[in-house]
DNA sequence: TTGTAAGCGTTATCAT
DNA sequence: ATGATAACGCTTACAA
């Protein structure tokens, strides 16, 4: 590995001037700078990073830490804050909670070991408390993304989930549908919470009255959707829903699978609106009605957000981002069956 | 920050015997050392990695590129990397090339700046000639994911794609197809020539004479795909496939829009079977036959690979590693056509 | 404008 | 068994 002192001897000049004239070529004659640049780029001088950032206590690193990078929304996530990460010379640091708390807890150790400049995380149930120990990292600037944990005064980007689920529910409505069920998700999580809060509001609105029979929470992953969906059409045909509203993708395929193990057919007998875009739900027949989510935006500006709070001296009051969801009406949802 | 002086005091001895208590327990007397442990877990003392990994040289970090994290196969490669990396202490940095030169190597020399100790990459037609420049990079252990580069000696992880595709055109052959197109990705990529060098061993095998009119290549996108299965599928009917063998999964995804835009059925007109395994693929109606990859293994078994090369003394040859697809057949393939 | 020297937090070496 | 010291590669006062 070359070192600054293999540059400065093969430029003839002494350490500092070669580290001045690659950071600040300002304050070093012009001549001099240029046989430096020249060393250095002949000897394929490459900095040590490592050693920069011990010497001047800033790493140029963000943490980011996402539930599931195997999940689209995450992965989408993820992409739109390297993105903006890399626009600002900012390194990430990529981890996977796999949605379980002790994963998060190892992770944020680790990363506070390499003492990151600020956080961007998809928060779990327990972050509030793993970072509580985290003397490091809590200090740090931190942005919660699509969920939040409900530390006081964190900053969050989020979408807009219940004004999203309403509109789904809105849909649904205006189609004519009174009996709508819903696939929720597990209640500790606050994006499965405000969803709930969107499809009571839709339904309020339109003076159906709530019946909590027709809310099914349970695991949000696939299995969890097949087994509420299940659930709630199995119901005698007279109480069935005649239409479904599903929290999140993952538990709309598990939603998918029960509708067909059923033999009910799409938008015949059941409507279906989820939330998150997906490939899949694009390409199924028929294809999906779904409220969809500016993953990539968020992640993006939630990183823009973190790099501007990095640049500003003092830490600014917590401040959440709400970004529009798009119901984008494809073929999954139709007035209900006649018989209704 | 809490650091190793601070516990010293605490403890009542020297920096060193931290440091020993630490990371050498055996060196130090019991009582010392739980004087020592206690005082770093009531401070909440955590190494300063920077530090450390500029001290020993070792980052204990490794470098992963992939092509697009967007993509199932290269997000699950990922999980696989990262999986193993955690069971052997090492972290990963991830970066998305977008298969574009360009950025890999601008991710290339930002990586190397942080020393990794070793590098997994998908490499893209010029990974090759990048790492020529990169002195410390190119001396170090390197697993190529997915595809090769053609350099000397390297060593790398990839699936059976010949076999792979010579089975799932096999499949086709068997099923009473001899007019069986391919959606090929471009030829640079040493996937696609695998995959095509499959297709013809099929054909060969089974006296089918290999018609290039037959192979349509192109960008290994979605609209890649597209484009290459309309160009096959406009042909007069009678000269037609009966069957399409898709290289990669996004460009079956534009495959089948291109199918339906021609209402063709699948597989009563068209039969069709993909390489990789997606969600989509096994959800849409009929579900896809695909030539299945390990691509969890392949990330995993990379980083397994590349830590033990680490802990090795000496470079090791350069091995390839190459793991089975299994051939699934679902509802997308069938007999071709009576009229043929 | 350039050089000298100290220090970032660790760990390895050498004493004791 | 423990402590003093130097060194990893870099940046930055301060001095010249």
């Amino acid at each position: 590995m070359v070192k600054i002192a293999d540059v400065a001897s093969a430029a003839k000049v002494s350490p500092s001037t070669v580290s001045r004239a690659l950071t600040k070529p300002e304050l070093v004659a012009r001549e001099t700078r240029e046989r430096v640049l020249q060393a250095a780029q002949r000897l394929g001088y490459q900095p040590n990073k490592l050693a920069r950032s011990l010497r001047k206590q800033k790493s140029h690193l963000l943490g980011l830490i996402v539930g599931d990078i195997l999940a689209p929304f995450h992965a989408t996530l993820a992409k739109g804050v390297q993105d903006a990460a890399e626009k600002h010379g900012y390194m990430v640091f990529l981890f996977n909670s796999d949605e379980q708390p002790e994963k998060e807890a190892r992770y944020l150790q680790e990363l506070q070991s390499h003492l990151p400049e600020g956080l961007l995380i998809v928060p779990t149930a327990k972050t509030r408390q793993h970072l509580q120990s985290l003397q490091y990292l809590r200090n740090l600037p931190i942005i919660e993304l699509d969920r939040t944990s409900g530390s006081p005064g964190i900053h969050a980007v989020l979408a807009e989930n219940v004004l999203g689920a309403r509109e789904a529910v809105e849909h649904l409505i205006q189609l004519g549908h009174r009996r709508i069920g819903m696939v929720a998700g597990e209640p500790v999580i606050t994006t499965a919470q405000e969803r709930l809060e969107g499809y009571r509001q839709a339904l309020e609105q339109a003076g159906v009255p709530f019946d909590e029979q027709l809310v099914a929470c349970g695991y949000h992953r696939e299995e969890g959707g097949y087994a509420a969906a299940m659930e709630l059409l199995k119901r005698p045909p007279s109480q069935r829903p005649t239409a479904l509203f599903v929290g999140n993708s993952e538990m709309a395929a598990g939603t998918v699978q029960a509708i067909r193990d059923l033999d009910l057919r799409i938008p015949e007998q059941i409507s279906l609106v989820s939330f998150d875009d997906t490939r899949w739900a694009q390409l199924i027949e028929p294809a999906l009605t779904v409220v969809a989510q500016p993953a990539y935006e968020i992640g993006f500006l939630a990183c823009e957000m973190l790099v501007s709070l990095l640049q500003q001296r003092k830490q600014m009051q917590g401040h959440t981002l709400r970004l529009k969801t798009r119901l984008l009406i494809r073929h999954s949802t139709a007035r209900p069956c006649e018989r209704d």
